[in-house]
RNA sequence: GACUAUGUAGCUCAACUGGAUAGAGCACCUCACUACGGAUGAGGAGGUUGAGGGUUCGAAUCCUUCCAUGGUCGCCA
């Protein structure tokens, strides 16, 4: 039993002892010590004081006594105003680090002990490159499954690739005007950046054509709809629709390309899926079931013909499912899409939508819509919602170029990270794959670090200075004490030093390190159940500061004797094991050396 | 305007969900150290938690009224 839970309980029988009254263990409010206190863990007594009908510093003082004589860890105690300090016994710790904390997989449970969930992140258009916001929701989603994962969850990773619609048309115009046959092969241009340089040449000879008609006299409103070029996209989305082999044969090439480009960034980002949905495929499906929904009478009909989901009755409006001329709108294929994903995996529990806080209120909709088509999942579903990433200058903004382009970002922290490596000198000896590596892990670790600890629903500022920084709180500090840890095993293990269980008792300075260590299973099961990474994220921090310090304090192969070296070397290894498996879950992969 | 989130040190972020003197990092100042990996550690300074009112043993956290900022309020996606 966890320590927290086990005062609890022991708390609730000595009270009832002392007191003649039977509270829920739950009451009982167990939180760390503040350092400037003795004592290990503190029960709050002031709510008890009602209860025992005695002063809060008293109940306190009753209470403590009971539960030092109570069988159990608690070995002594002290009393400030309310607060119970309890000093927990050494051998408790010593026994939990040589027993739970040294067992494989520490802090996480079986998968498939947990519902199916299935994730879904990334999400992206196929007009344009990936940038820095989708390096955040990336992260963020990939983070979430893995963490969910921990928490005993089966997980299906999966996104929805906006591949068709209007701007996907207009690539294909400005690349048959202006293209010349140009491909990624014949360029040397990476698949989502050319066709995205295409979308750009659109927007600029759409904006002249405008200028042109208005200079002619036409009002700027009307020029907007009649620009030729415009018009089309327009076509080429109609012949599209009605199945064009020529146009559907372009719009697959130009898709191929982006998608090829996209795999790349992905597999730099480190992050995978284990199905891509289309939505292609799914306005199709989406139609067919509001149509089904309009029969079985959950929606109605307007004498235009469009179909509608009165939500009036849920404090929302009313809102159009499917337009009048029979054509799909967003919500139609959001609700094709998931409908067709509890159809592929009958098992799912709940379906989790990593995406941005202005569509909070699209997902309102579509789970109260996925309830009225008799979806009991529907009400766990999940809208992961996180806020924008913000420049010092402002929002991003692709027509004033301060879109942050997530190849070339990364691309600089790996050389942010490669000059201080050269300059450490500590990768001599590895080849040049080997270095580039570890240069990759550690200027990723910056960025996903960075990203994640902030909690997501926060719009967060991402300052290009402060963000390249790899010292402080940053993902190459943890990086940094991770492989000075894994650096003494290592050469304990060439000195053929094999700890015993024979290890000396905890220090008071010891304690830190160790009570974080221990509450490793609880911040992955509340980063779980909250989905938010950023609480496993400050955990990594807070650990990896407390054996920094300890480390700086305490010569861990030199210590006086063989019991303290071997409590030593038994917490450094505790520690750069549950910091690996904190920093897998926050999707960061941790290097031997750096 | 309505709805919704946010507002904490100069800046970027925390605060175990109502608990003790609100904590980190960056920047600034001081100190330690030829270190099992210095991409280090210790200390100092820096706060009326946007403002006012309320609830109670106790409020950054809950309620209320304002103020500021972002987002949403399409037969766009």
């Amino acid at each position: 039993m966890r320590i927290d839970n086990l005062l609890q309980s022991i708390a609730s029988s000595a009270f009832e002892a002392c007191f003649g009254q039977a509270l829920p263990a739950d009451q009982f409010s167990v939180q760390m010590t503040r350092k400037e206190f003795a004592g290990d863990r503190t029960i709050v007594c002031f709510p008890l004081a009602r209860h025992s009908k005695a002063a809060p510093d008293a109940t306190a003082t009753r209470l403590g006594e009971a539960m030092v004589n109570a069988e159990g860890p608690v070995e002594g105690f002290n009393v400030v105003k309310g607060f119970l300090n309890l000093e927990i016994d050494k051998a408790y710790w010593t026994q939990w680090l040589l027993t739970e904390a040294a067992e494989e997989g520490y802090g996480t449970r079986p998968v498939g002990s947990a519902p199916h969930v299935m994730v879904e992140y990334s999400s992206p258009n196929t007009n344009k490159p990936l940038h820095l916001g989708h390096l955040r929701n990336n992260f963020l989603g990939h983070s979430v499954s893995r963490i969910l994962e921990a928490a005993g969850h089966k997980v299906t990773k999966v996104q929805i690739v906006n591949d068709r619609g209007i701007h996907i048309c207009k690539s294909m115009v400005a690349w048959r005007k202006f293209g010349e046959g140009e491909t990624p092969e014949s360029s040397g241009v990476k698949g989502d950046k050319l066709v995205g340089k295409y979308y750009v040449a659109f927007d600029k000879a759409f904006k002249a054509e405008v200028a042109d008609l208005v200079e002619a006299g036409t009002p700027k409103e009307d020029a907007e709809k009649q620009a030729p070029i415009l018009l089309e996209a327009q076509e080429t989305l109609r012949l599209w629709e009605q199945g064009d082999t020529d146009t559907v044969e372009l719009w697959k090439t130009m898709n191929s390309w982006v998608y090829a480009g996209f795999d790349t960034t992905y597999r730099t980002m480190g992050v995978e899926f284990d199905q891509l949905y289309f939505e292609s495929d799914t306005y199709l499906i989406g139609k067919e079931r509001v149509l089904e929904g309009l029969e079985r009478g959950v929606f109605s009909q307007s004498e235009d013909g469009a179909i509608w989901v009165d939500l009036t009755g849920d404090g929302l409006d009313r809102k159009l499912l499917l337009r009048g001329d029979g054509t799909a709108v967003y919500m139609t294929q959001d609700i094709g899409t998931a409908l067709l994903r509890f159809q592929d995996y009958p098992d799912l529990d709940r379906q989790v939508y990593t995406v941005g806080n202005e569509q909070e209120y699209h997902f309102k909709v579509l789970f109260l819509v996925l309830g009225k088509l008799g979806f009991p999942q529907a009400e766990r579903c999940h809208h992961l919602s996180y806020g924008m990433v913000e420049l010092p200058e402002g929002k991003m903004k692709s027509r004033e170029g301060t879109v942050v382009d997530a190849d070339d970002l990364m691309e600089e922290m790996f050389g942010i990270a490669r000059d201080i490596a050269r300059e450490a000198g500590k990768l001599e000896g590895l080849d040049e794959a080997a270095q580039r590596d570890v240069f990759e892990r550690v200027g990723l670790s910056a960025l996903k670090y960075f990203l994640l600890k902030v909690d997501p629903k926060k719009n967060m500022m991402f300052d290009p200075t402060a963000s390249i920084d790899f010292y402080g709180n940053t993902g190459p500090f943890i990086l940094f004490n991770y492989v000075r840890g894994r650096s003494i095993l290592r050469k304990a293990a060439q000195e053929g030093i094999e700890p015993s269980t024979d290890i000396a008792s905890l220090e008071a300075d010891e304690m830190e390190l160790v009570s974080l260590l221990h509450g490793l299973p609880d911040v992955i099961s509340e980063s779980a159940s909250t989905y938010n990474p950023s609480l496993l994220a400050n955990w990594c921090y807070d650990v990896t500061k407390a054996f920094s310090s300890y480390y700086q304090d305490h010569s861990i192969l030199g210590a006086d004797d063989a019991a303290n070296r071997d409590l030593r070397l038994v917490l450094t290894e505790r520690f750069t094991r549950s910091l690996r498996t904190g920093m897998h879950l926050l999707g960061i992969a941790l290097p031997e050396r750096m």
